[in-house]
DNA sequence: CGGAATGTTGACCACTGTCAAGAGCGGTGG
DNA sequence: CCACCGCTCTTGACAGTGGTCAACATTCCG
């Protein structure tokens, strides 16, 4: 039966049923697009799902495949991407702890990108039949779907003018901003200091620069007393000048808790 | 009672109700999105609303602004928008002739970017109640709906994409791949020529790149014979070699009847 | 007919890419 | 426990895509 869940069953290295830690984070994640009565709470926390651990750097679902279950990422960070025939590859969205993975798939046949695990990871598959089960008979619920992927979508938008618009430090700035706010509000961060174990050449690869130009562009970042970078952690020295350099405005991620 | 619908009613040049003509547009663009049934189509018919002539170059919606409808584009060209502190602009989605100009405002309260028109438009404002209404009785609807918004998103990654890793000359080639396909969608093109009324400008703030730069690699494309590009129509001489040149995939498009 | 918006061209420049080498670091196996 | 290997980070020299500036041509419209 897990093959009605895994594309791929070696990529995951051990699976267990519903913790009770998980199902919280999922009602967590919910009430972030909106309210959740308790209707809607009981039907969520009656659904069963599969959590299994993954390697970093493992494909959860690839361009072109069919996915049957909505991936949410209990812990670890992982990425939307496209590779391009040239080998290169674009990092289309940084998905980190307490994120959907997917919900395009619901509506979607086919995946348009790919989605991979950058760091080891632990991830709960919810089955689609139960997300289009919670929609039919919770509409408010389907609504906060709906809700979360327009979300999606407003990041995506930013991150085409951050790419198009925006100098290599203006835009390594601006990810930095969004990356210090999303991980508060998935209360993944003390102060101003959070997990980021991001290499230069994924963060290369969402900003559309080289690897080696990242690298000088943080180096300029660290040397303005802005932020520390590295050992897989990320503190924001100075939140305003960033956000200024940056030119950041949090209004995209619709977070109204969070008016930094 | 304009006010409801118009927050600059001097936008508007002349206005008037529902035409037949309208409401056939507005069912065709939710069957692009999946079927429509008896039911559901009888609902949408029976609804009413303004279609207004917009003069170009006006601001349909704002950044930070509520929308209290749904904006239809009937006739005409516009896009949504980012504008940079520097004056710099951003756009991000072209809407073309047929297209919904924002489906967001229905679940967001406020429009995290701009949305303007290009050309003279003629424009359906369909009132927010109304289509909260459809999606309450008809989930189907809803789903249609959700699914508008999930191409939009894939479009913008692969907006993404193409700004962020592709040459000058792929991304031009890329973005007139797009847009032939989506007016043939529309049933706006003949062959593999169609209206296209964009100034070189503004293909530049949508490309990431300079006027002046775009003025070169348009002459350099159609130096290759791949493009013709003039007096507000654009024709492809080779799409075979446009694509190739572009490393153009439409499977994001998610148009299974365009498989070109 | 005239003025503004758009398109075109050329010279020059710089931000970012490319290539290449080396340093630091962590993991793995003997 | 140490040695080795690979990945990541760092640095420097050089190159090129695309930006800037400025002038002029052309088209579009009123």
């Amino acid at each position: 039966m897990f093959e009605l869940y895994y594309n791929n069953a070696q990529m995951c290295i051990e699976q267990s049923y519903n913790e009770t830690n998980a199902t919280v984070l999922l009602i967590r994640k919910l009430e972030q697009f909106g309210r959740v009565s308790d209707d809607e709470r009981r039907v969520v926390e009656a659904t069963s799902f599969i959590i299994s651990r993954v390697k970093a750097d493992q494909d959860i679902a690839q361009e072109g495949e069919r996915l049957l279950t909505c991936p949410l990422l209990l812990d670890g960070f992982a990425c939307r991407y496209r590779t391009l025939e040239s080998g290169q590859r674009q990092i289309v969205a940084f998905l980190l702890p307490n994120d959907f993975c997917d919900l395009t798939s619901l509506l979607q046949r086919k995946l348009d990108h790919s989605i991979g695990t950058l760091t080891p990871a632990r991830i709960a598959f919810i089955p689609h039949a139960a997300v289009l089960g919670w929609i039919g008979h919770h509409p408010g619920l389907g609504q906060l779907l709906w809700r979360a992927t327009l979300i999606d979508a407003a990041s995506s938008r930013e991150w085409i003018v951050n790419v198009g618009r925006r100098t290599a430090y203006q835009r390594t700035a601006h990810l930095l901003c969004e990356l210090m706010l999303r991980m508060r509000a998935a209360g993944r961060a003390r102060g101003l200091t959070c997990e980021m174990p991001l290499t230069q050449l994924e963060l290369a690869d969402a900003l559309g620069l080289t690897p080696v130009h990242v690298n000088r562009t943080l180096q300029w970042l660290r040397s303005e007393s802005l932020i520390e970078f590295g050992g897989g952690m990320l503190t924001v020295r100075n939140w305003r000048e960033l956000k200024r350099a940056a030119g950041f405005n949090s209004v995209y991620l619709h977070q109204p808790a969070f008016a930094a």
